[in-house]
DNA sequence: TTGTACGCGTTATCAT
DNA sequence: ATGATAACGCGTACAA
């Protein structure tokens, strides 16, 4: 069996309350004794019990990972799982633990947001990939549960850590015109993400900053997915003109692309430059290997971690916001014209 | 604020345990009683605390997925991506939940031992993708911690749910042969993981089972990456001569070779044919769409949880064991000699 | 079939 | 600085 408080308080000859003093680092413990249960504790190897702690403290030290039923389909974007090695690399920095809630069905939605909110396994919430109209969030808001949103929402309420994806396109966009392109084309993601407006935005800024007209023909939206990717390249090489240069809203995606070049017997980045978004591992061993904008992933998920904890620890009432910044990776698929 | 069972019993007029009994489909309640407070449950909203439950019950109806240090590089593979899911599936349905326990250091492999086992947050733990020699199989055993390995295990006190690696590999290996190739390499997974050295087992099977003989030369260990998968790809080129038909032990591998043969001007899969192992969802979508062997990765996830769920509640005493089948899938890769 | 009472391991309040 | 004691919310013998 294994020990209790009341065991190692026996131990070292002291109270109960002492122990639990000196666990949780409270002042008023003389050093001496301090330091004889410490001893005694590494002894037998003492840990706390996770429920009970809970039960007397209210808090888990767990908070939960939602992935909504929208995009479940991305999951396996490695985009993901760099946002997951961020996020626990995030919560064990701040001795917490993550919780995965991945809904599949609108019915499991329903159902998870019962059986893991509501009855408290945990102190709060990462959000990830929302849709800008997603219910959750009203929820979550008016429950009063803590949660960080990956991606900018527009509520003044919410907290969110983002990418600063309008600036990410305009550097991608700028890029493209510098080589001397003009009939640019653009794939974005859905709409109703952030990710995917915020791409869109910053593509129109890029083109219109150099007053070169947007042409609503060459944006074609897209889902993040790479057979998403594909047709929606396929669309654009069929314009005629076709574009000479496309910006793509995500790697994937542009996995998808690169493929439907090459069946229309085309050249990248001879014949058409492409250019992707998030720099996933892969996109550096594609062929060619993708020009595209870095977004610090993981970095991403671990902010939002601390920002969570922060915010269910010192119990924030203001939102907090954070932007980081994305930077351009220059390889081998785009070209002067 | 939020309702206990005490507040269910004041509102529905009987008391505390009868609530709990309720709660928890024990048999001995009336069942006009049974209606009742069930309708107080639902009206409120009451969910039962799940700390205090675990305190009394001394289970906390939550699983671990534990990602060794060794393997942690490996986490962006759309393997672990449809495993989780897998996994998260296999939990919901047995009322179960997930927490993620991903290593990245030895000191934090320690560390994270501690808090989340030792301090009893999970019930058991699934293993995922261990090397045959990890010292976590011997502490789990020894700390009777309920778990359940992804991937065979020699000791025969452990449980684990594996595909059939061996008979993988032989059926790629065959189909190779079928086309007439007989210089045929492969590029392996690590030779410590059970998936990697059955794999290539499975490949020296299908070549004695042809009378072909093995030439060490033409085995050429990669490490699941795609990286690896490219330069192993390069040294099995530049042998003389050089084989007809790679059998690679994963598709993300399989993504490097098939930039490899493309670096040295080769074309798959007239000059040389490729298999792949996995069947991941990019697969269907490189270029060529690659042939590769099937896991039922989901299932197989699934599967594992509903193990060690069953593990949990009856404790089992001996181990339990089981095999999926994997299939091959027939894409563009491969091609008569 | 239902209710009473105790225990689960901790934290926190209040004396000392 | 330390110790007794009352919560925290639930399950479960045991009694009725």
């Amino acid at each position: 069996m294994s020990y209790t408080l009341e065991d190692i308080a026996r131990l070292a000859g002291v109270s109960r309350s002492t122990v639990s003093r000196v666990v949780n680092n409270h002042p008023n413990v003389r050093p001496a004794v301090r330091e004889r249960v410490w001893e005694v504790i590494h002894q037998v190897g003492y840990q706390p019990h996770a429920a009970a702690r809970s039960l007397a403290t209210n808090r888990t030290n767990v908070i939960g990972l939602v992935i909504p039923e929208a995009v479940s389909t991305l999951f396996t974007d490695p985009f993901f799982s760099l946002l997951i090695r961020g996020i626990t690399d995030g919560c064990y920095a701040r001795n917490y633990h993550l919780m995965l809630a991945l809904f599949s069905t609108p019915a499991q939605e329903e159902d998870l947001y019962n059986r893991l909110l509501r009855s408290r396994y945990l102190d709060g919430v990462v959000l990830a990939s929302t849709r800008l109209d997603d219910p959750l969030v009203g929820r979550l808001l008016s429950d009063g549960i803590p949660f960080v949103s990956i991606g900018r929402h527009p509520d003044p309420r919410v907290s969110y850590v983002d990418v600063d994806n309008v600036a990410g396109a305009r550097m991608a966009v700028d890029h493209l015109i510098r080589l001397g392109h003009t009939r640019i084309g653009t794939i974005t993601g859905p709409l109703n993400m952030s990710a995917g407006a915020d791409r869109l935005e910053g593509y129109k800024q890029a083109l219109q900053a150099h007053h070169i007209p947007v042409d609503e023909q060459l944006i074609v939206e897209g889902d993040f997915t790479e057979g998403g990717g594909l047709a929606s390249m396929a669309r654009l090489l069929s314009l005629d003109p076709r574009p000479t240069a496309v910006f793509v809203a995500s790697d994937t995606m542009a996995m998808g692309a690169l493929r439907a070049v090459r069946q229309a017997g085309l050249r990248v980045p001879q014949d058409i430059s492409l250019i992707g978004y998030d720099d996933v591992p892969q996109a550096a061993f594609l062929d060619p290997p993708l020009s595209t904008v870095r977004q610090p992933i993981q970095r991403l998920g671990e902010t939002a971690a601390h920002v969570l904890v922060d915010l269910i620890t010192h119990g924030q009432d203001h939102a907090q916001r954070l932007v980081l910044m994305p930077e351009l990776v220059l390889r081998q698929t785009t070209a002067r014209l």
